[in-house]
DNA sequence: ACGCCTTGTGTGACCGGTCACATTCATGTC
DNA sequence: GACATGAATGTGACCGGTCACACAAGGCGT
């Protein structure tokens, strides 16, 4: 351990090269491991690098090799648990590939932002996660040039694309499928449904979901309600969706929209579970603590931002190390907030 | 607009210069505006640029010329809301900068991890931002070598530090003092607090500032519970205070262990407000939307990662953007979750 | 003893920019 | 008209690595 008192140039290949008496090119077979280098060399370079504190010039190395070993996710939020979950698992994974991970914010859909943040996300050289469960993923993920290494964790798609694409997503379908018959199960008539917006026109997995079941069970299909994605547009929906006596389950795009939904049943005087139920999905952490605590379908995010990673990592890498973290299915958590409707409806 | 098929090596800003016939230094200056080249020269350069769709490598110029224009951001967490709202700022500000945002989690606090995360961040030659409000951040925040340009987003110091810190902070303090007064003009007896894991052995500015308004208003100071980070750690808290009929008030070191106390309070049957009184620190989205809606105080997370960028920022570059985003003041948000104590304590 | 292959090592160019300096040419000054 | 001056542009080295290739020494087959 030598304490360099001031700050001077860090060490380079060639600074070690001449401390260790060998040319850089030695150096560098050393630090990469290559065979054919004498035992003896191989201990004096090592030795010179402890010495001088050597340490690989990330820069220097993506310059010269092409290889950036980076992963700039682009997301149009980072507070959302769900958002905010996916990021973490694939930092995990980059971690453990020691990938270095940026970090894009799509603060507004608008073409020539998100343009801009394509633009600098390409930049790096290194390959790119989207978040595309919002316009403005969707746009970015679509606004990235051909021949760039991307992978978009997006919402389930009508069809499952064919043989290998640059997708991940959740079982969203399914999830909305069994909260829904959870609730058909407990005796309700019909479930409602308060959506979170979909990422493009088409119907979402979600909403397919919910659909499935209710037309399984002959229950009548009632005209979903949009949320938004927090706390407030679950609130205004539920206040509507309070005034009509007939519901008695609520099916939440998220959490959050939940955590709305049962303030505003709250408010306006019906009990939770007793006269009205209510899912969510995510299965946030604070989930289990609400009063009631909540209904809920978790997801495996983290589960999903690792794959995501590990299915980059394929595309950028030959010696991709295969079978990537499988994502689990999604489980529905029964808690308080959903029981039998009210005895004579 | 020139449609390029297939991916090849992108323009160089030699083969613009070819393009434009100019050399390549010429190049160089017209994209960094340098003043003196003809603007017919100028234009025929812009011209190819265009026309090779042109975009200077990132790397390449990090290598030359030593500045990155990077910073890294290492994390314990990235799903708590104040973690991640401090990120949302530090990457709104470095966007507009035009500084790519990095980001390191310390899974651990051990010190091998640490300074292996601390080693990466460095690699990079870009500025850093440690997010020290537990241990592992704090250690992180020590390793950092003497030379590296770094910020710490810290807990409010006991003592001002003189002249300029590489610290932000939010006035922890003040924010306690304001919550426990609050409670205590209710009239109640005393408060109770239920604290976060401190990051350092020494006491947090925010069981201080509880404490000053204990002291000046004649109340007992009761010994803090430790609560953990989460809603669990608020649960398990609570249901020891809850057994106490003494304790009316309860001041929660943040909104989630609030959350936990909320359910811990429900689940022993004392109604809130009307038994025992709650509040929390940082106004996280839900708070309003909680049944009793909680009493908070407001605390400016991405406006202080605004300010660690923009302290980091400075660090940085002589054209330094002085003046930076200030940090509001903490904001007490009364709800239902607080009100007068039970008419015969 | 000769050539050939393998092992260990060194040399030069290159990645795509920047920087320091040299060069050319037009202009103003005495 | 000679000369200093400044604007416009070009040349070479450099940042810190990697890559392709050259080259010397040693082992082996014939």
């Amino acid at each position: 351990m030598n304490v360099t008192g001031h700050t001077r140039r860090p060490a380079s290949i060639r600074d070690v090269a001449t401390a260790a008496g060998v040319s850089y090119q030695t150096v560098s077979r050393v630090i990469n491991g290559h065979p054919s280098v004498r035992p003896s060399t191989r201990e004096r370079v090592q030795a010179a690098i402890e010495e001088l504190g050597f340490r690989r010039n990330a820069t220097a190395l993506a310059l010269a090799s092409g290889r950036t070993r980076t992963v700039t996710v682009l997301t149009a939020n980072t507070t959302h648990y769900g958002y905010a979950s996916i990021l973490q698992g694939i930092e995990e994974a980059a971690r453990a590939a020691s990938y270095a991970v940026g970090i894009g914010v799509l603060e507004s859909a608008e073409d020539a932002a998100v343009a801009a943040e394509v633009q600098r996300a390409t930049d790096t050289g290194g390959g790119i996660v989207v978040i595309a469960y919002d316009p403005a993923g969707v746009r970015a993920l679509g606004t990235v040039p051909a021949g760039v290494p991307v992978v978009g964790v997006v919402e389930t798609p009508a069809s499952p694309p064919g043989g290998e694409s640059p997708w991940v997503w959740t079982d969203d379908r399914e999830a909305a499928y069994q909260a829904t018959r959870h609730l058909l199960a407990l005796g309700h008539a019909t479930v409602h449904y308060v959506a979170i917006p979909s990422s493009t026109r088409r119907t979402s997995a979600r909403t397919s979901g919910w659909r499935q079941a209710l037309k399984e069970a002959g229950a009548p299909e009632p005209r979903p309600a949009q949320g938004g994605w927090g706390p407030a547009g679950g609130h205004a929906a539920a206040l509507k969706l309070a005034r009509d006596p007939s519901v008695t389950a609520i099916l939440c795009g998220n959490d959050d929209l939940a955590l709305g939904v049962l303030r505003a049943l709250h408010e306006t005087g019906r009990s939770v579970p007793g006269e009205v139920s209510v899912a969510g999905f995510d299965d946030a952490p604070h989930c289990a603590f609400l009063t009631p605590s909540l209904t809920t379908v978790r997801l495996d995010f983290t589960g999903l931002g690792r794959a995501a990673f590990a299915l980059l990592h394929g595309a950028l890498e030959e010696s991709a190390p295969v079978a990537p973290h499988p994502v689990s299915e999604p489980e529905l958590v029964v808690r308080e907030s959903s029981g039998p409707p009210p005895a004579r409806a």
